[in-house]
DNA sequence: CTTGAGTCTAGACTATACTCCATGGTTTAT
DNA sequence: ATAAACCATGGAGTATAGTCTAGACTCAAG
């Protein structure tokens, strides 16, 4: 095969682990551009920036489910903004929805955490006292 | 047995199911009072701030091994605030960080959607053409 | 031609926090 | 006494994102 990687190269080229790439064969994320006759997977180079954009969206705070649907908008509907901003928009509204649990939980610990450490010394936990 | 609950019982006065009382004696975090000859599993009402105590930690962002450590800090050394003020700092740094990586990416999600939507109409996604 | 490196598949295992199921014994009410 | 309701155990299944292993096959170099 001509200019293609077999699996351990493309995973010396992208740093993503042989079982990792095969893991996201399975889940449908990307698949070999050829099979040799023995069963063997090669790939062109464009699979290594495909890893490299799976990478970046885990990073951006994607799940592997959701970028399997990013890469189908590229695949499908040409790769138009519009259908990915929508992704990208619901995906901002998850983190900010998470943030503010996360703050409302931070400002939960830090009442109790004021609280014990008003009656820090010998009396009892207010917080563990809750367990009766 | 006079004054104890059956797991049903307790588990209708908690609103914890019957299966994660079980799961969470599995796991060390409360156990039954009592067994019957027959090994029904008995509970005293304490065991219901028990789980309500485990409710609130799961709130705070607590894990169930962490709650543990919690219970047998109660446990072990007679509950004084010192020592669960430890845990409860520690917590509210790991929410810290969490916040602050949420609003890397959250930063990052914009970056991505604002060019998305300076590019919006027919040209392609800056985003997608990472793919390759 | 043999050896070592590389690859194949299928399935088990990790962590977290449950939830559900089968099968069988017990208790309670009528 | 019998049926309905309850409880017991152990094990499997869910979701996420992999990691690791066994056992077999293939490829490249000396």
């Amino acid at each position: 095969m001509k200019n293609l990687l077999k699996i351990g190269e493309l995973s010396r080229e992208s740093g993503v682990s042989i079982d990792t790439i095969r893991f996201y064969e399975d889940k449908g994320l990307i698949k070999p551009t050829n099979r040799s006759e023995k069963g063997y997977r090669y790939y062109d180079s464009a699979t290594s920036s495909a890893l490299q954009f799976i990478i970046s969206s885990k990073e951006l705070g994607f799940t592997l489910s959701e970028i399997k649907d990013l890469i189908n908008i590229k695949v499908n509907k040409n790769g138009k903004c519009s259908f990915a901003l929508d992704k990208i928009k619901e995906k901002e509204r998850d983190i900010d929805k998470k943030i503010t649990e996360l703050k409302k939980i931070k400002s939960a610990l830090n009442k109790v955490s004021k609280k014990c450490e008003s009656s820090k010394g010998d009396s009892n936990c207010h917080f563990l006292e809750l367990l009766g």
